[in-house]
DNA sequence: CCTGCACGTGACTTAAAAGCAGACGTATTA
DNA sequence: TAATACGTCTGCTTTTAAGTCACGTGCAGG
């Protein structure tokens, strides 16, 4: 599984905890509802900027959302 | 600090633990010498595939890269 | 002095991300 | 039936990251 599937997973996974919707993180997170569509299916290979809007529209820290056996050596 | 400063800090700090140089870094990482020096001055917005990459030449999953002070929440 | 090594920088091309408008299917609810 | 919400998708333009180059600096050893 590539890292962008992971991280995809792992944002939908945070966004759907707090009950939001694609459209309701997008406009949190500062960036197109197409986009954070997008991101989620996995098919977008994201910036460090980008993850941090989107980070910060789910109010999590870096730390916390790579804290995920996922994102754990291989 | 903006999250491309943090990364790069973390990203020389590891690999001057690891006794690498910019040069063979990038050699292990698969990028340029260039671009590995652009990235560790702070001077570019990297994709989570470029970062992937680097992380792979560090030898450290994304979750321990992460997991430092500077990630948490601010 | 000269050579090799490590690092730093600005500029450039080209691939791809970012951003935007619009549409569709489904499910729910008035 | 109509309206709303949600996720999904396409096509298009603009912006930016990726990748590379030529060059410069400082330093240590031969």
């Amino acid at each position: 599984m590539a890292i962008q599937q992971k991280v995809a997973a792992r944002i939908k996974a945070i966004r759907q905890e707090k009950g939001l919707t694609q459209e309701a993180l997008a406009w949190n997170s500062d960036v197109d509802r197409t986009f954070m569509n997008h991101v989620e299916s996995g098919r977008r290979n994201i910036s460090l900027n980008s993850l941090e809007k989107i980070l910060t529209g789910l109010e999590i820290s870096f730390k916390d959302f790579f804290d995920h056996k996922d994102f754990s050596k291989s």
